[in-house]
DNA sequence: CACCGATGTCCAA
DNA sequence: TTGGACATCGGTG
């Protein structure tokens, strides 16, 4: 049961055209809360499954962000993937290119 | 009911 | 370069 401000999050969230990315601060400005660590929190433990891209969202360091720390086992290293074939590539956990961040 | 930890970003020195 | 602080979420006793 989310609370009205995680469900703005998934609905920035799933906002993502494919083949592009955004950071926590941009979605949580784009939400109206500075507050860009209850976005990671809410991705975090995405109840929404694969419905809410949470791996379209990373840092504003172009790093994977909260998927760092799980990206040295295994998931994240699909979804890195998974961007790789909408156009996002990452380098070394780094996006690759900038310019796919939504504005 | 209340506390704690966890999360990512920004600022200043 | 480094450290601290901010606001919100989740689980537990």
């Amino acid at each position: 049961m989310p609370t009205e401000f995680q469900k703005r999050v998934y609905a920035a969230v799933r906002r993502i055209p494919r083949g592009r990315v955004t950071t926590y601060r941009q979605l949580a400005d784009h939400i109206g809360c500075g507050c860009c660590r209850a976005v990671g929190q809410a991705l975090k433990r995405n109840p929404y499954a694969p419905q809410t891209p949470c791996h379209r969202v990373i840092a504003s360091d172009l790093t994977l962000g909260g998927f760092a720390g799980q990206s040295q086992g295994e998931a994240i290293a699909k979804k890195r993937r998974l961007l790789a074939k909408e156009g996002v590539v990452f380098r070394n956990g780094k996006l690759a290119d900038p310019a796919r961040v939504l504005p």
